[in-house]
RNA sequence: GGCGGCUUGGCGGAAUUGGUAGACGCGCUCGACUCAAAAUCGAGUUCUAACGAGUGUGGGUUCGAGUCCCACAGCCGCUACCA
């Protein structure tokens, strides 16, 4: 830093008051059991999402959201409330087990030495966390209940009946066999198609895949034995109870599309007596349907295919599988697919069509099998030009004239909702003399949707089917530095180890190499693998999305021994009583959870699916785990492009904090622009906070000789009597905290430099008002706030409490009012002139004031003027011409 | 291709939700202090010499539009053959 700045001697007193806050517990939060605990209290939750601690330490995006959020937990104490605002660290994760690959360390040491770097960094900015809280995924502890939570999934199951998770026991009770349960469990064993990468030697969730093949690593398709968890049984609810949540609309737009319901038709199509079903959103179109096609894998594609296509169909399978590993985001590439031989019948007219297969059909998706529509499908359209398929045309727009019956050669699909024709084909504007409820003609889409599932349903052919896009969660992974299954083997079967058991911990290896098979990295223990029963440990590991699956509800009751979390700390921190922008009971347990877009749909989701199973089960009380969802923007670099290593525009907060302070870190990072919006970083603002502070400084204090600083005369413990610094005072407490419940912090900091502004020029500054300045910036710059306030009190002999532990100030409305206010005079809406008058002035005299205004006179000479606006306090428009 | 977001001075951004566009800060200019510089303090700063014009573009509603409606463009995210 160049001396040359006009300091204030942060880096003495910013230490000193983190030390004192640590030393003294100020923030230390009192739970249910506690000895100090006050129940009548209101609890307020503020939950950050917690980072995974990486090599690299805290970017500047972190601080961004946990000053938001701090700033809301100082205020809301200040206002009474109990206040929850923990933090703790996602500590499992790839990175760090690739270090252990490298250095032979066990993963947990560079963990700890990650951990304790992000606390040191986080300890330097001042949070008001409860450090007594702080809690890791990996703590032996922590484990124990992610994996006792695993096996409250493990023995439960999808009521359908009742639309919510039960005991398996139930079930048992019942008579069901074991294999009966195993096949509802929302923990199962599934040998399904995954995602491998050799060189990582672990399987990855499709939604990981991108990420590493990015970061260089192979990827390829493997059929291999997995856990995976029945999150798509809970798809409508995560729909639905999105309503209830106080969610940005755009980060509920997303989960409403990755669930990705639709609603449809199954229909059956006859292949030579066997049954093949499809799904259509457009059961409407089933006259249009002049092919099907089946994904590559489909089951019946070796049944079906004729002895003469048997090559072709077969060489087009296994292009398929290569190819699907490389470019299949490639999407200017041309349809592709092969003719199998067979023909299916179409159900509505007993037409025979021709069966394709093509790998726009994927198997994953609906039943892997569509009826092609060309005439109303985009795909099937330019699938049908390219193989000379049949064009049929069944819907028309519906705003074609009345009598319109020349079909035109389509030259695009037609996609859109219309009116159905030729359903069957006997002629524009018939209907079919034979079977009425059969003939959809006239019909608007919509309608005609609705009269073919009667149809099918009425006749067996098909019925009514939702589909989501949602599939069900895969959720093991084959690396060491994750939460071992609480899972056993024997005879072929699983079963769950007993609670008393947990936590089990994975045993150290010899070496964190990949054995470059998919075999789990666990199975190389063979000690720990083979119980002395005879039963072998299940060797695959959770995914990292499980520890931050529950961390919110842990931070409630972290050292709680015998259970994830008491009933009494669960009860409590519930406890509803923040007023919700959604007409709607708030169901979330944390009232305001703040972090980045990036996890608006996997850990937001997954999250989501475990709450409301421990809520079913009747674990927890509320059915959604986060009430109020605030992303922050991203902060991107001095260049206006995303903050990156190889860019070089990445800002340390440490070395910001060195060079200006965790104060001025803290109030650039909420003076920058909105919370939610992306915003450029720029060193030149960080030194415009930093000035700022200073002269809340130098409002204070008068350095005397180099160091040694003593309060300034000008403040006095005289009541003020200075009518506009009392309102502009008072305007700040009014605005901060209004600003503050808005999450508007750049306004709320503009408002306080008006404000200090003010005391500078002032010739004298108030106690009493001066110190209510320094409440409410204390919860965006404590330190500052603390020390001055610390020194002014040792002057004045009053006690020296911490700001951080008085109310919040209330303001005085009377301090606000002016009698005079600028009145605006417009000429056509445009502004002429601006006259002092009263504020209660009335219409009437407004008017005189403004049409004696020489300035006004300019503008409607040799005018008319046909009406005047009048606004009270505000403006008057007069309307001439 | 689909969905979502954004667009206001040289820059980051304000604007009571239809009522003074540009608060606050950065940068810049000038002045004070100083031998000088830095720091600090003070004045100014949308464009234009001016009339006027002005919130991405074009239209509309209104006494009055950054704000509401219609059409279009440009950037940024996410997603992707989902039947």
């Amino acid at each position: 830093m160049s001396d040359a700045r006009k300091p204030f001697p942060f880096r003495e007193f910013e230490p000193q008051w983190q030390q004192r806050w640590e030393s003294e517990k100020t923030f230390r939060t009192p739970g249910p059991g506690d000895p100090d605990f006050d129940p009548t209290k209101p609890k307020y939750y503020v939950l950050d999402m917690f980072p995974y601690p990486s090599g690299s330490g805290l970017h500047v995006g972190h601080p961004e959201g946990y000053t938001a959020t701090d700033i809301i937990g100082r205020y809301k104490r200040m206002n009474g409330f109990n206040v929850l605002h923990p933090m703790g660290y996602d500590a499992f994760g790839l990175p760090a087990e690739e270090h252990a690959r490298k250095t032979g360390e066990h993963p947990a040491i560079n963990t700890a030495n990650n951990i304790a770097n992000f606390r040191r960094q986080l300890k330097s900015l001042g949070f008001a966390y409860d450090w007594d809280r702080e809690i890791a995924t990996t703590d032996p502890e922590y484990v124990r209940w992610t994996q006792w939570i695993f096996l409250q999934l493990y023995n439960s199951y999808f009521c359908e009946e009742t639309n919510r998770a039960k005991p398996v026991s139930e079930l048992a009770a019942k008579g069901w066999t074991r294999e009966q349960i195993d096949e509802v469990r929302f923990a199962y064993v599934a040998n399904t198609p995954v995602w491998w990468s050799p060189d990582l030697g672990t399987v990855l969730a499709n939604e990981e895949v991108e990420e590493w093949k990015s970061k260089g690593h192979t990827v390829e398709r493997r059929p291999l034995r997995q856990w995976m968890l029945r999150i798509t049984k809970y798809a409508q609810r995560l729909i639905d109870e999105l309503d209830t949540l106080d969610w940005p609309d755009g980060i509920k737009m997303l989960q409403k599309n990755w669930i990705g319901r639709s609603e449809g038709a199954e229909v059956d199509f006859d292949v030579q007596g066997h049954k093949v079903t499809v799904f259509t959103t457009r059961p409407d179109t089933l006259f249009g349907a002049t092919y099907m096609v089946l994904a590559p894998e489909h089951p019946f594609v070796p049944e079906i295919t004729t002895a003469e296509q048997k090559d072709i169909v077969g060489s087009y399978q296994k292009s398929c599988s290569s190819k699907s590993d490389m470019d299949r985001g490639d999407l200017n590439k041309d349809k592709s697919g092969v003719f199998t031989g067979a023909y299916a019948i179409n159900p509505v007219n007993n037409e025979q069509i021709p069966i394709w297969i093509a790998d726009y059909v994927m198997m994953g998706y609906g039943t892997g099998a569509i009826m092609a529509v060309p005439a109303h499908d985009e795909r099937d359209f330019e699938f049908a030009n390219r193989f000379n398929l049949p064009i049929v045309q069944v819907v028309i727009p519906s705003d074609l004239p009345a009598g319109y019956g020349v079909l035109m050669p389509l030259k695009t699909a037609f996609c859109d909702h219309g009116i159905a024709i030729h359903s069957p084909p006997h002629g524009w504007g018939l209907k079919d003399p034979k079977g009425e409820r059969y003939c959809l003609n006239e019909l608007s889409t919509a309608e005609a949707k609705a009269k073919m599932i009667d149809w099918l349903e009425s006749n067996a052919k098909g019925k009514r089917r939702i589909q989501y896009k949602l599939r069900d969660w895969l959720f093991s992974r084959q690396r060491y530095w994750g939460e071992p299954f609480p899972i056993v083997w024997k005879d072929g079967h699983h079963h769950a180890i007993s609670d008393s058991e947990l936590p089990l911990l994975a045993p150290p290896l010899d070496d964190y190499k990949p054995s470059g098979t998919p075999e789990p990295l666990l199975s190389k223990a063979t000690d720990w693998v083979n119980r002395p029963d005879g039963s072998t440990h299940e060797t695959n590991t959770m995914p990292q999305w499980a520890g931050s699956c529950w961390y919110y509800l842990r931070y409630c009751d972290p050292g709680n021994t015998s259970r994830f979390i008491s009933k009494e700390a669960e009860a409590y921190w519930s406890s509803s009583n923040q007023p919700s922008t959604i007409n709607h009971q708030p169901s979330g347990m944390v009232d305001l959870y703040v972090g980045g877009t990036e996890h608006a749909v996997l850990h937001l989701l997954y999250a989501r699916f475990w709450h409301k199973a421990l809520f079913d089960l009747g674990h927890v009380t509320t059915p959604e785990p986060f009430q109020k969802l605030v992303n922050q923007g991203l902060i991107l670099g001095e260049d206006g492009q995303k903050m990156s290593k190889s860019r070089g525009n990445v800002v340390n907060p440490d070395d910001v904090v060195k060079e200006y302070g965790a104060d001025a870190l803290r109030l650039y990072e909420m003076f920058m622009g909105p919370l939610e919006q992306v915003k450029p970083w720029q060193m030149k603002g960080v030194e415009g906070v930093s000035r700022f502070l200073a002269r809340v400084w130098r409002v204070a204090c008068e350095e005397q000789t180099d160091g040694f600083y003593q309060i300034s005369p000008k403040i006095r413990e005289v009541p003020c009597t200075d009518k506009e610094l009392l309102r502009v005072v008072h305007e700040t407490l009014k605005k901060v905290g209004e600003d503050i419940e808005k999450l508007s912090f750049n306004t709320a900091i503009s408002q306080m430099m008006i404000c200090t502004n003010a005391f500078t020029q002032a010739d004298v500054v108030p106690l009493k008002e001066f110190t209510q300045f320094l409440t409410v910036l204390n919860p965006f710059a404590p330190h500052l706030a603390e020390e001055i306030n610390a020194r002014v009190a040792a002057v004045f002999n009053r006690p020296a409490h911490l700001l951080s532990e008085t109310t919040w100030p209330v303001y005085n409305p009377e301090a606000l009012i002016r009698s005079e206010i600028e009145f605006i005079i417009q000429v056509n809406g445009k502004l002429r002139d601006r006259l002092m008058i009263s504020k209660d002035a009335d219409e009437a005299t407004a008017t005189a004031a403004g049409l004696a205004s020489a300035k006004v006179k300019e503008h409607t000479d040799g005018k008319t003027i046909r009406k005047i606006v009048f606004v009270p306090g505000k403006l008057l428009n007069i309307v001439a011409g």
